[in-house]
DNA sequence: GACCTACGTCTCGGTGAGCGAAACGTTCGA
DNA sequence: TCGAACGTTTCGCTCACCGAGACGTAGGTC
């Protein structure tokens, strides 16, 4: 499902690219698939599987294998998200009381949104982002945020590819795009009006950590119902509380990697 | 830090050992001190942390290496800690704002709790527990639950094993702890008053899936102020209907490992 | 300045862990 | 009854991995 480019001779880039042939919602995945998707042999791959369920990495169902849970733990130690997250979350609450809609904390890794966490409640806004999840940047409105506030080239390097479209919506004229941009880094707050899905609608603004701008936070709702205008006061004053913290606290920064 | 019993002769044991080397609170370690931990030769574990960088394990830093962002992906599609926290989060958030305490879901691995969940205001408690930390079964009102709504087998070796000392009221009779736990199973409610951690005080609910009590949820707060007995209807009402949902959904159902 | 220690990096020859072709038993559905 | 797909196991070859050791540097002590 995902070609990794790095290291397939070692028996390091293997276990990864099995561990990483896992997509975010599957379940239990049979060998033949394991095999399917990384390309591998499959003596390979079954005396690898065999390996990681030993190290916990990976555990055995009936129906064949799963991340495990060992996954998870080794993941949230992961400093720089947990950091950001910790620091958030009293922050992340505050904004859904007031609210009532889903809130979303974002980083910038490579040249996408990394969601580091997402607050919602029962209200079910089919929402594509999951927590560990990745999302362009040009058309989520915390991908914006990130783009007009973070470093220049990156603007230059997006802006040059060609953008995908994801709706009707989508910004994909670079000129468009780089006009909202420089507009976002006016008014310090970025929308998506369905344009990385139909029916979502989204408000974002930065956070600035001790060295510049490192993440964002988003406000999610239905486009009918959902008034992104009405909380871009809540919004930016969260961010702005949030980012005080961060810098307060001498917030290393979010680097991406 | 840690000692791993399991395959550090290969290089998949030994790159893990590496990745579990960090403890929950580090930020960057220095190669000498992950040859410390890990107990192998330099020149292998320096070899090694080059690899896992190339692949988005582990990030290269000044003062040393530290878990990167890719792990933090990776443990975020273990399916099936990500299916209880999706499906729960509404449920801990109502809770939150009807008590705004501390709230914690957590799960039985092995023989002691993982916290997958922890959700908390600005006022800061100051307890031990960490998402995607551990705690033992017999000071915490979560391990608690999980002793008394879990397997015999597990109760059985816990009381079997000395139960460590974690402050002045830590039950380390096994008379008492069983005693206790019987008591949970007739009551549905666990509490921990100071037991793992003094000044801390904890309630919890068991969330009990298709196929038996998989999880529980808990309210933390401080000695003091903190009425554990106030909010035993609230959490229990959240326990309940959460594990509706979990049954309705045809939850598969927690698994350690 | 001279000495020492600790650290990160790199080299190199020996060897065993890992490789993949192939065979095997089983379970499906055709 | 046949065939295809799957999980499992064997086996001999070979190359990726190992660890002793050397090297340059930084920092601390006398």
């Amino acid at each position: 499902m995902r070609d990794v480019t790095v290291g397939t001779e070692t028996v390091l880039g293997k276990a990864t690219l099995i561990l990483r042939s896992f997509a975010i919602g599957d379940q239990a995945l049979p060998l033949a698939e394991l095999v399917r998707r990384t390309g591998l042999h499959k003596a390979t791959v079954y005396r690898l599987c065999q390996e990681l369920v030993a190290l916990r990495l990976l555990a055995r169902e009936s129906s064949g294998y799963r991340l495990s849970g060992g996954l998870f733990e080794l993941g949230m130690r992961a400093s720089a998200e947990r950091g950001l997250l910790e620091l958030a979350i009293p922050f992340l609450l505050d904004l859904y009381e007031r609210t009532h809609e889903t809130v979303h904390l974002g980083v910038l890794d490579g040249a996408e949104v990394v969601y580091v966490s997402k607050i919602n409640g029962h209200r079910q806004v089919r929402s594509p982002s999951r927590v560990g999840g990745r999302m362009p940047l040009h058309c989520t409105a915390i991908g914006k945020v990130l783009l007009a506030f973070g470093d220049p080239s990156l603007r230059q390097s997006v802006l040059s590819k060609p953008l995908e479209r994801r709706t009707p919506h989508t910004i994909v004229a670079p000129g468009s795009l780089s006009k909202a941009v420089t507009a976002i880094r006016r008014t310090g707050v970025a929308f998506d009006r369905e344009e990385s899905a139909l029916g979502i609608t989204c408000v974002a603004a930065p956070l600035v950590g001790a060295d510049g701008a490192v993440a964002a936070i988003s406000l999610t709702g239905p486009t009918g119902r959902f008034r992104p205008e009405r909380h871009v006061a809540a919004l930016q004053a969260t961010a702005v509380a949030l980012s005080n913290v961060m810098v307060r606290r001498g917030f290393p920064g979010y680097r991406g990697g």
